[in-house]
DNA sequence: CTTACCATGTAAGGCGTTACATGATTCA
DNA sequence: TGAATCATGTAACGCCTTACATGGTAAG
């Protein structure tokens, strides 16, 4: 009990909010869970067999327009484990970041190159920031339809305040680099 | 070459800024990387053996005291492909955040266990927070003596920011869901 | 003398990605 | 009619963690 795989969890979470087929699993880990969580088709059809064979899931196959598609649905044992799950403090939360990677060991490559990696870096931390406020914007809407916007929008939140910081240290990171070039052109005049 | 073990890259950095056994760079992983990359002895030993069979690291036996202790070198070779590496741009920064997680199926679980994992949060991200103040104020004091503290210590500034805006937003969470809550026993009066 | 730390490694097994393989439907 | 999207799945392979196995040394 101790080492659920988190896959089963994750899938089974979406499953108790709605019914879901793989390739909408798979959506959901695109856009809503994208920035906390990923998972790719590889993993996500045979955990899901897996769920059915352990009785946490059921299969509905669905013939609609003769398009072979399969409907997954949590069961009540699929319920209790999840909120099993829940109970137990979190255990692991991670990142892994090539950006800083490659920023620690920025003096193999010099400062024109860090920089560059730090403009990347905003970059794509400023689109996915479009996107969240976005998201907040919608979910703020219609907080009100559904007790579980509530906790989505607390994730959205999240990603925010984090990208706001983000955003913060790029511009001061490369003010900190940018002094210290003058400092060192100025050395040679 | 578009996709280099990152592994690979981490050990060859670490070797770069001086010679290591692998006990040394598993201490650098639970220290000074901790909160952007992790490794395992499992991982960690085998791959420096490949490193050496590649010719991107030499091995130096030493007897020191009768203990056996390998010590690791980067070679040129080993040199340049570091360099490679760092030229191309970050292709995956990830974070798996198993609170987020939790909190996003917080409502099969009630508000008093969602605001439990935040709190726990909180508390680990405080403790995180600590070293960071503490290498901070180290790598501050001997920023001269080293080109590699000032790339270290952008990295330390980086997680400085973003702890920041995780305690901000715990506090904020928390507040949202108590707020709510009240709300909710206003309305059995 | 015993605990903590230094030090190296292997084996089994889990988990997940990538690439492949297939085919229907919808919309421009 | 062709592109995008919907839809499912498998096979190969890579990477890593966990657990195991071993032993020296330093400090209290």
């Amino acid at each position: 009990m101790a080492t659920e795989k988190k896959l089963d969890c994750v899938i089974l979470g979406l499953l108790s909010h709605e019914d879901l087929t793989g390739y909408e699993i798979k959506k959901r880990m695109d856009t809503t869970l994208k920035y906390f969580w990923g998972a790719s088709y590889g993993s996500i059809y045979p955990t899901l067999s897996e769920l059915v064979r352990r009785g946490l899931a059921v299969r509905e196959e669905c013939d609609e327009n003769k398009r072979n598609k399969q409907i997954y649905a949590i069961t009540e044992a699929g319920r209790e484990y999840l909120k099993e799950w829940l109970k137990q403090p979190a255990e692991r939360d991670e990142i892994r970041y090539e950006t800083l990677l490659k920023l620690f060991f920025g003096n193999e490559q010099g400062e024109a190159q860090t920089i560059a990696h730090i403009e990347d870096f905003r970059e794509k931390t400023e689109k996915e920031m479009e996107y969240l406020l976005e998201a907040e914007r919608d979910l703020k809407e219609c907080l009100e339809d559904d007790d579980t916007h509530k906790y989505y929008l607390l994730t959205v939140e999240f990603g925010i305040k984090t990208y706001c910081a983000y955003l913060e240290w790029c511009r001061e990171a490369k003010e900190f680099l940018e002094k210290d070039k003058k400092k060192e052109q100025g050395n040679y005049e």
